[in-house]
DNA sequence: CGAATCGTTGAAAGCAGTCAACTAGGGTGG
DNA sequence: CCACCCTAGTTGACTGCTTTCAACGATTCG
């Protein structure tokens, strides 16, 4: 098992036919896939440069063993992973293109100001095929949204990233929980 | 936490706006969510009767702390959970309405062998919305699709159910991990 | 037997995917 | 330092799968 204490590394399922579902993007202070699974079932690779941290799995067993409250930890762990699985399922299944996007945005923004404080700037260090894998989407569609998006007003896209001017924490439930209908119209 | 001792269970999360997304359908001897999840964040309705059967949660934690098995045990199923989830998550991104389809009903089929010998007639006791809103699809496109199938003489639709004529486990694998591209035509 | 819900079928529209061409950016070598 | 090349990203045109809206059968339950 393996935590993340720099960089940024993207997990994802290659499909055999050349296509990827990336799973997560995974931030500095995250761990990488699960303790204990046997065989990881998902690939990862890095973005940019990154740095790991390892547990070996009989430490990290005898850590468990000794102390429930470690057991405890790994537990809600797991929990938090499913809830974010389920949410993901949610967007995939339900979400039209721009609410995938936004709700990504928004999410990102979230995430990142968990690790210090941010602008309303929003780095996007990963390839544009990645965040179209995470979101089920086409680089092309993705591109597209982007435009759409700042054509509204509603982001203003950098060089490296995009800056939020319209988007806010509602737009990301409203994304992926609320609006009026689904998609199209 | 609750164990489903019989019947069928379906889980889901309410979207607000009237739409749904299951997440699971639990069968017999399986978990109802996850242990120790303060906050369930996804509705249980059930298909039929059913009979549970609830583990206290101090007793949970009581036996968890007692014995490191048990912990290690519950990791398990929750890296299982989030492997599930996360092979929905490419099936409802990457995946067209009939390869949705045709994997549900092989997967299921494959459930339902292991809890006792099995035909290939398959039972299918929940309605059609509940399936449409797991593959992320409308009932009209899944009746469609069922309607296609037959028509290619790979199932039956039966009064409860359907049998499978033609799909085989490799069509699950076929249809989540593999074919030449990706979904139209 | 009637009513309400579920499921199926039909027709039309829209969003995203595909294919293709073009632009921008980054890195390398002359 | 500039020219070149290669990849990433954008934009355009078009196809088509899925959704949407609507009406029609089927089934279940009172």
């Amino acid at each position: 098992m393996f935590g993340l204490s720099e960089g940024l590394v993207c997990l994802h399922k290659a499909l055999r036919d050349g296509r990827r579902q990336v799973v997560k993007f995974v931030l500095p202070g995250e761990f990488l896939g699960m303790p204990f699974m046997e065989l990881y079932k998902v690939s990862a690779h890095a973005v940019g440069a990154v740095s790991v941290c390892g547990f070996p799995r009989d430490e990290l067993r005898r850590l468990m063993d000794a102390s429930p409250g470690m057991a405890r930890l790994l537990i809600n762990f797991a929990i938090r992973e499913v809830d974010l699985a389920q949410e993901q399922q949610v967007l995939l299944a339900n979400a039209s293109a721009e609410q995938r996007v936004g709700a990504f945005l928004v999410g990102w923004h979230a995430r990142l100001a968990t690790l210090g404080p941010v602008s309303k700037a929003v780095p996007l260090p990963m390839r544009r095929r990645d965040i179209a894998d995470f979101l089920g989407l086409e680089p092309e569609t993705l591109s597209r949204t982007f435009a759409s998006l700042e054509q509204k007003k509603l982001i203003r896209i950098d060089p490296k990233g995009v800056t939020l001017t319209g988007l806010a924490r509602k737009d990301a439930r409203r994304c992926c929980i609320v609006p009026g209908r689904r998609r199209h119209r």
